[in-house]
DNA sequence: CCAGCGTTCATATCTTCGTATGAGCGGCGC
DNA sequence: GCGCCGCTCATACGAAGATATGAACGCTGG
């Protein structure tokens, strides 16, 4: 069974938004209201899968300029838009921005229910390849910077002993290193610390 | 200097078509015309970075079946839409299919300027991308069974016993495979090799 | 039919890797 | 100051990898 998921309505609007909430709710969604950008970036945000229904006419800024804020903020919740007085230009920017959807008003319950779990869907996906890169970050925290330096000309392909040269070692100390790396980043071959690496752009 | 690109027009309306063609050529892009769908595909597609403006409305298929007809035939270029009668809903439709832009008509020139040329810049990566892959999988074509066995195995992390005892093989023989698939491949170290297998998906 | 390719394996040699053991030095914090 | 940690290096041994030489078998295509 898949985790709860929560469903971000931003609105002003008070009795569209609880229409919202009941709709979702009605599939087993949680909802969540609130009542303008500013009140969503001072909520906690909940450690599970979600999704954002933003409308784009707000009080203060507008809702694509919301998004694209919260694009800023590193806060990769996947947005629907929807608004009752849109345009072409203003749907195109929408979507260009990473919108999973953008529904003009009145739009049919299915619809905004279709686009809402695509975007829970979407970060579902987003959360779990997340997970396993901080996971990776972690690991890759504790190394000291000499071990660093090490698994990053490792696994660009070069000899202990060329690491050595390159980084004025004996190739003994290079070894030490190496398997102090491969010991904290829990990688059980050199092939594992490649991926790692590559997944991390270490030496890039 | 960047390789010459080239804008494929697609527009029943041959007047617009000039028209745009004009715009382009004064830009230094060379346009293409053609009259429908089909004149497109049944065209040789030239080896050259380039990008794809369609009318929404066309004889025969709509601009957004095009569109995914030509995702479906594997054809990357990107594609700028344009249409004189569109709504939000087929906006967004088009965009969802990985459109670069969706210009309601008229536009300005500069707006379809802009479109064209991030769409051009796109396929210049897209295509550097590909091209690599290509080279790779060119490589990979010329390897033999048993040698991709092994680089599978091997860029798995599996040592050269672990590997010869799963294909039942002799030490020996893994390595003859491995450095068979270590020069076909160009690959310098194994770490490439991974690097490579990484790419190519091989092992998933 | 035979040349070529893929596959298999052995022997031998050299290099590289992995790790343990032991040890010295410098910085940082309690 | 003393302990901890990071960094450094040496010696030593066994495992693993790379490569060359030589050789055998089967299949396929000219």
């Amino acid at each position: 069974m898949p985790e709860a998921a929560i469903v971000h309505i931003v609105d002003d609007d008070a009795s569209l938004g609880e229409a919202l909430a009941s709709l979702f709710r009605s599939v087993g969604l949680e909802p969540r209201l609130y009542g303008s950008a500013q009140a969503f970036l001072d909520a906690e945000l909940p450690d599970a899968p979600g999704c954002l229904v933003l409308d784009v006419r707000l009080p203060g800024l507008s809702g694509l300029d919301f998004q694209a804020q919260l694009a800023q903020f590193g806060i990769g919740l996947p947005v629907v838009l929807m608004t009752g007085h849109g345009d072409i230009p203003m749907s195109v920017r929408g979507m260009k921005a990473g919108a999973v959807d953008f529904l003009p008003k009145p739009f049919r319950e299915q619809d905004m229910l279709d686009a809402v779990t695509t975007g829970i869907e979407r970060d579902r996906q987003r959360r779990a390849a997340d997970g396993g890169r901080r996971a990776l970050e972690e690991r890759f925290a504790t190394l000291s910077p000499r071990e660093r330096q090490v698994m990053a000309l490792v696994t660009a392909g070069k000899l202990n002993k060329q690491v050595a040269g390159e980084l004025s070692l004996s190739e003994i100390t290079v070894k030490i290193h190496r398997g102090a790396a491969m010991r904290k980043m829990g990688a059980r071959s050199l092939a594992d610390l490649v991926r790692m690496a590559e997944a991390l752009h270490v030496g890039a």
